[in-house]
DNA sequence: CTTGTTTTTTGCCTTATGGCAAAAAACGGA
DNA sequence: TCCGTTTTTTGCCATAAGGCAAAAAACAAG
């Protein structure tokens, strides 16, 4: 909970009575690896802050195919931000890869919050833009990438998760095929 | 002028001394081709809203090799967005490919316009959520396809950019050699 | 621990794209 | 309009990655 706290007074200050109500209006919440924390079709309806664990947020394109857009694990956002923010159905669904626990703020008490705690817009709008960013610059520079380069990125970019996931899925993410990646793995 | 005005009340609207307020703190400026809007390593200090002409935005990678991120045609905004929001030097640079004209609202104006203006910080957070989701999203999709695939996805998108600009160009956008891209219009 | 299931690895071949070099075409300035 | 320059096209071959199928390895449930 403060490793929370702490990333919120990272952008700006909040009041102990507000972090009060932040801590009042949020809670703990543990998904089982497998289980989805937000539905394809189903507007996104809470944001959560994982403590522990991986998920991946999967798309599906117009042939029915999965892609695994970004893996989320300790110390950041699990949420369809586009449907979050909009209010419209998501195209993409969030899941557990491991066992997972997070702390979880529903669109209700966001509102609340957001109409309570000064800073509070700021911060999250804050948070939401420099993850999109973060998540678009990946993208994007991995976009011309070879299969090696991109995963030697991936290794140092998110070390900590090629040990716990299966390698095809970190194939999907990467976007090539399960084959090549043990084929790049066993030359190193 | 009045497709500026217009795009920000499609978000929110705004009071006639307002958009008055806007018109006379913005100005119309001329690009010529190849000449650069913002430059890489300098703070970006502007954003222009395209009228007319087609920008790109590129990065520079590792090893010195340029790539397009993205084109910016009429109706969008030239801007490097991670350093106009956080007044960082820029990594990317914008340059013409056509002679463009556009309306610029300076970072000194932008901050002036946001405490005079009520719904203006929030239209502006918008545009710019709503942009770089878009480029997300662009790349994401293209991220898994094929050369074709991702030329065909281009041409459904921004069609009205292939005819005015090098194909080179465009090679570079999509990431693939421009023998490639030649020989994928030829079967076409 | 054992057994059935899932995931990963590997051989083998196919296909897509890269990239050099030269020809052809398009462009642009005098 | 002409000529030099740049861009695009194309033949040819090299290389990276895809993908099937079977073996090997890892995993999971009883």
């Amino acid at each position: 909970m403060d490793r929370l706290i702490a990333l919120f007074e990272s952008i700006l200050p909040i009041s102990d009575s507000d972090k009060v109500l932040i801590i009042q209006n949020t809670y703990k919440e543990t998904v089982e690896k497998g289980e989805k924390y937000c539905e394809q079709g189903q507007t996104c309806k809470k944001m959560g802050f994982v403590l522990e664990g991986v998920f991946k947020v999967v798309r599906t394109n117009a042939n029915g195919d999965d892609f695994i857009q970004y893996f989320t694990n300790e110390g950041h956002f699990a949420v369809a931000l586009e449907s979050f923010t909009n209010k419209t159905p998501s195209e993409e669904y969030i899941e557990a890869l491991t066992k997972c626990t997070l702390i979880t703020l529903t669109i209700g008490k966001y509102e609340l919050l957001e109409k309570a705690v000064p800073n509070f817009p700021k911060i999250i709008s804050r948070i939401k833009e420099k993850a999109l960013l973060e998540k678009y610059l990946l993208k994007s520079e991995m976009f011309v990438d070879d299969a090696q380069t991109k995963y030697n990125k991936l290794v140092q970019r998110q070390p900590s998760i090629i040990q716990r996931i299966p390698q095809s899925q970190i194939a999907s993410f990467l976007g090539i095929t399960p084959y090549t990646l043990s084929r790049i793995r066993r030359v190193k």
